[in-house]
DNA sequence: AAAAACCGAATGAACATTCAATCGGTATGG
DNA sequence: CCATACCGATTGAATGTTCATTCGGTTTTT
């Protein structure tokens, strides 16, 4: 019985693989030596190199995905959903620092065709139908969501990145103050919610 | 004798390359024949594959430091400083969507070592001294440079490539509200500058 | 004992790099 | 003013390596 197992054996061994040695750089053989897994072993999973990083790419969509829709799931109010949500993107993707870039390559490699961009990706989705949601709330500015979305996720993006690439580690202070950072680029100046949001919040859901 | 030109023709062409194909996907032969020149003469000027792409990434970098620096000389204030600043790197990212994927991609290679990374690079030596010195104003929230720098760049970046991969284009007023947005985000909530920044500012200076 | 999972050596294509040959121009000598 | 020697730039076919993929056989599961 094919073993759910060893595809997520194969695709955390890629994930590695492509932090160690970028995308070129990860031929199949090393992956399958990595995983402990036969090169042809590989095959018999997948049809190809290409198609194993496309299914890996929408395994890694999926899961962004679920925690979008439980951690907005887990909060009332509006600013209280924004800033778990920032919180649990943000805790992902220092958790899962590979993730980040198979993203960036796997976006510019020819792997990328214009089908999957414009897709209806469900993240995607997800996350516009977020912000307009606080545009109908009068929280948020009243910009298209494609330029919130970008905004909010391109924040937590950035972040974990300098955490990554320059080894900047956050203190608890620090993540609050870019939050809010964050809070304030896309409310209106002057509406309510000022301080209010300065919730003493907890990690714990989330952290690790 | 060494044509200069021909080493520019040759960056030109991989940027192009590696935007069409990625980074893999872009061997040496292809180069050459978009280039039109033999795979030989990339040889000639480059010691090796590796080497090429390394004075390409140092030759844009140099490019952009040079963007910020002179920008930051054609404004008095800081605000204004800051919104210049926005613009022209928004505006180089735009007219060079080709930078973008390389940088994604050169970063997450095997060929960006560590020495590249925290090296004194005169890129972010340079950014991080222009929010070091919004800070000793008073004018920028007192975090740490390397966290205002990245809020700063990292919100160029990401405005530029939603351009790029989204195709999503804004308009001018979204552009000033977008850099309304990124100012807020690094000042203090309370502190002065509110909407004086709002300046009808000339664009002629940067725009093509 | 049939089917499914797994192995890893073998295959052939694609690639970075090399190098002997050519070309075009520039200095040198008569 | 021509002819000759010289030099670096340029070429592209040849080389050796690396890689994705295949496939005949072996083990494991049912």
């Amino acid at each position: 019985m094919e073993q759910p197992d060893k595809k997520h054996v194969i695709f955390q061994t890629v994930l590695e693989l492509i932090r160690e040695k970028g995308f070129h750089g990860t031929p199949v053989s090393m992956i399958a030596e990595r995983a402990n897994v036969a090169a042809g072993t590989i095959y018999h999973y997948f049809d190809s190199k290409e198609v194993m990083l496309l299914e890996l790419y929408k395994y890694i969509k999926e899961q962004v995905q679920a925690i979008v829709v439980k951690t907005e799931q887990s909060s009332q109010t509006y600013p209280e959903q924004f800033y778990q949500l920032w919180m649990a993107l943000y805790q992902f993707y220092i958790n899962n620092p590979n993730v980040l870039g198979f993203f960036e390559q796997f976006v510019n490699s020819p792997y990328y065709t214009d089908e999957l961009a414009d897709n209806t990706c469900a993240l995607r989705k997800t996350l516009l139908d977020f912000v307009s949601k606080g545009v109908k709330q009068n929280v948020l500015m009243p910009l298209r969501p494609e330029i919130l979305s970008a905004l909010f996720h391109g924040n937590v993006l950035t972040m974990a990145k300098m955490h990554k690439l320059r080894k900047v580690v956050l203190k608890k202070e620090e993540v609050s103050e870019v939050i809010d950072a964050c809070w304030r680029s896309v409310t209106r100046p002057g509406t309510g919610y000022p301080d209010k949001r300065t919730i003493d919040f907890k990690l714990n859901k989330n952290g690790k």
